[in-house]
DNA sequence: CGAGTACTGTACCATCGGTACAGATTTTTC
DNA sequence: GAAAAATCTGTACCGATGGTACAGTACTCG
């Protein structure tokens, strides 16, 4: 049972490093056996089939991404009890875990996925919208909080704004590996950190920022 | 030589349709003849392996992609001549294009091939990038010119602000995608719109946005 | 008409995902 | 410590696929 379980791991560990690098159809099960140093039969006794190892990869994959995302913003909550400055330093602590992957972001799941739609069936895919919409919520709850206390400087849908995290984590992975600079995707989180921080910092009431359009 | 070049845009269309839906290593060479109406030994004619095919197709994305965005942002400048207000115009003409796309945006290939990087050669990545660094230095040229009339509102990097318009656009399709909101691309483009508006719409010189951190 | 250009047809090979199933070995449980 | 369950190994097989090789055909343009 223990053995089983730590087999199992290191199959979608592997797995899941193979299919970021080369994609799903094009990762064979031999080539995952043989740097697991098993044989095909040990993974067909795991996995019933390819779709059946994606369907615990991309949920092995929320799990800690949701585990991950709620130690960075919980230990910036401790760090100061303002909701804004909170996710002020939330984005900096995400952007600086990001700075220390010398390798650069081995990739999203859910992207490779969502760019291989054909391949999965609907049950996978409602696995990552669901593991997206977690992100939005997640995001929607502290901005609605801060813009209770701070009014945002331009009329935005708070929804946009919570998705705009993602966009801007899966954009700028793509760009990290795109450009060959490992760096970019922390340099483009500390942007989206730089809108956050103009979208609802403080403006004399008197004198608002005149947005025309 | 007319007919040849025909039937080679045709497998183009067709197999850049098939890898954005299910990935490179999953596309079958198969499949993209059978739905060419052309034999195996036609393609082999036109592409001398699935590594030229691919070649070929990120040369013909990165070129048309370049008349679009010409296209786009020429005619904003038309319409303003303030770069500010130009570029804003633009991202808007952008944004509207992309709601036109009535199945959602049908995906990058830049990103398709770097969620894919084992499977290319180092001359495909080239590739891949220098398109990437021409959208780069397309909107940071603008930025520049923006920011001499405009000071922007924050300290930032010009050439992050640049980039951060691939990102959101690689993101805002992962983020249709994903949701299955094929509006979300163009709605991340506004708020991306929001915030070049933010950072750079003029403030009172005597009471400027007081940012700190 | 002749020379490319643009294909078709056929045959072949190694690899891969997947299936099936019988048996061996290890681990857990009582 | 034995039974039971979990964790694999070994072998054999199938159809599809990417890719190679090469001979031949049809179309097109000067």
């Amino acid at each position: 049972m223990r053995k089983g379980i730590e087999t199992r791991e290191r199959l979608l560990a592997i797995a899941e490093a193979a299919i970021l690098a080369k994609g799903f159809g094009a990762t064979s099960i031999e080539e995952v056996i043989s740097e697991a140093e098993i044989t095909k039969s040990g993974f067909f006794y795991h996995f019933k089939d390819k779709t059946e190892l994606a369907r615990a990869l991309i949920h092995r994959y929320l799990e800690q991404d949701e585990v991950v995302l709620d130690g960075l913003f919980n230990r910036a909550r401790e760090l100061n009890d303002d909701p804004l400055h909170a996710f002020l330093i939330g984005l900096k602590l995400f952007a600086e875990m990001m700075t220390d992957l010398p390798e650069g972001h081995p990739g999203c799941l859910v992207a490779t996925i969502c760019y291989q739609e054909r391949l999965f069936d609907r049950d996978i895919h409602d696995m990552t919208r669901s593991g997206v919409l977690a992100w939005r919520q997640r995001f929607l709850d502290v901005l609605r909080e801060i813009s209770e206390i701070y009014p945002p400087n331009d009329d935005v849908d708070l929804v946009e704004v919570a998705d705009l995290v993602s966009t801007v984590v899966e954009g700028g992975i793509i760009m990290s590996k795109a450009t060959r600079e490992p760096e970019k995707l922390a340099t483009q989180i500390l942007l989206l950190r730089s809108y956050i921080k103009l979208l609802f910092s403080p403006v004399q009431s008197d004198r608002p920022l005149k947005l025309g359009h």
